[in-house]
DNA sequence: GCAGTTGTTTAGGTGAGCTTAAATATTTAT
DNA sequence: ATAAATATTTAAGCTCACCTAAACAACTGC
């Protein structure tokens, strides 16, 4: 089986989806930063996908998904993140250093292709920064519980389960911190000050976090009222 | 790093690789023949490709590598070997359905990817062909022992050790006859009439061998004078 | 050594995906 | 409500890698 469409093609398919996601619809112009390309170069990629019916497109409106587009953008997904977790589990790549492979890697392999890699890695739920992966029927399990650090009360124990920025910087910043996913930390204070907070890792330790990087951590509270559910192995 | 060259370029440089191994020079029809294209786009990829200083190119004549060429050629034939290896032995591909994966997988990657497959393979010398796999230097330990099948001598025993056609339909029809790299036959009897043969295998059990199939599989001997180097494990 | 075949190159053209610049539509602010 | 600002589309043109068809070189047979 080939590709479904052309590696440009899932990259717009890709970006409107995730556009879909944060604002309903994708306008011209959102897609356009997203690509690192013109409007005007949105505008004629638009149609030719229009023409494909893999997105409803209403000039000066934007673009949403058919089913069949959706189809396209959740396996190219699935695909990216699949492969993200191969370049850092296998080839012990940082988590920082994965993300322009997998941009490549992810326009390769048809259903098949990518099924035997999600069964060789252990079907993964999530990749390395912690999105979630959707299954091969494009169906996402995401985390209701997740939410972003800076929504944390003090005394919250939480998870690290996320992150919203995969920037490279940032992702070394949080490797500086000792901040990795899965790992427990506990709020010890809050400075509303400059909005930075002081967390105590399950060592004890505890470490200074800045607005911007709680904004742009999704954690996942641990309940603390009864028992020990949902303890990380 | 950045691909060496776009992914058409670094298909001419591979066809070219290969075809001055086989006849000193690539000659633009040779190049157009191998990869689908028309002597005519040859002609402009050679020009493109001389200004670039990849290869030496004379009208008429035909291509040769220079050392950068030449290193960009064999870097994108051990990526494309050591996909073929972890499509085989990591995703359970058979051997005759890893090729057009493995074109694709090629051209990502720079040289600390790539030496992060390999190091994760286990560092295979050959790929599931039993092509050698050049190392990160672009050098061959191809193995002097290696022969075509059709060769052979009565009585001889010897080692699977590759073919020289990759097509789907040969290698699925050496998987009927039961017949991998690495497995051990004897030489029982040969056919002048129409150049086949009877080979027993290493459970005593009979196959017998058309000519077609003998003249595209590389064997090794195995020495019976003394000793016993050489034995597979 | 010259005609015919074969191989190679040039010339002109295509399609995908992009660009810039100008025209047009939409939204926002007054 | 209308002017200004912003967003989108059209128009023209670019690059890459390919194509076909025709012109041109280089071997081959006699």
């Amino acid at each position: 089986m080939k590709r479904s469409g052309s590696i440009s093609q899932e990259n717009y398919l890709k970006a409107i989806f995730k556009l879909q996601h944060e604002h309903g619809i994708a306008s011209n112009q959102a897609i356009a930063e997203k690509l690192a390309a013109t409007p005007a170069a949105v505008t004629g990629m638009l149609h030719k996908l229009t023409e494909l019916d893999w997105i409803e497109y209403t000039a000066y409106q934007g673009a949403k998904l058919t089913a069949k587009g959706r189809q396209i953008a959740t396996s190219t997904i699935r695909k990216h993140r699949l492969w993200e977790v191969f370049l850092v589990e296998k080839l012990q790549f940082k988590w920082d250093a994965v993300h322009q492979w997998a941009e490549e890697l992810e326009h390769i392999g048809d259903a098949n292709f990518t099924n035997r890699l999600d069964a060789f890695l252990g079907c993964p739920s999530t990749d390395p920064h912690g999105d979630p992966i959707p299954d091969s029927n494009g169906d996402w399990k995401g985390n209701e519980r997740v939410f972003s650090a800076d929504a944390l009360t003090r005394k919250q124990k939480f998870t690290v389960r996320g992150v919203s920025n995969s920037a490279s910087d940032f992702l070394r910043h949080l490797d500086a911190l000792k901040i990795q996913l899965g790992k427990h930390f506990e709020v010890m204070d809050y400075f509303p000050f400059d909005g930075s907070w002081e967390w105590k890792d399950d060592q004890g330790i505890p470490i200074r976090v800045s607005r911007e990087v709680a904004g742009q951590l999704l954690v996942e509270a641990i309940p603390t009222n009864r028992g020990n559910e949902n303890q990380e192995s």
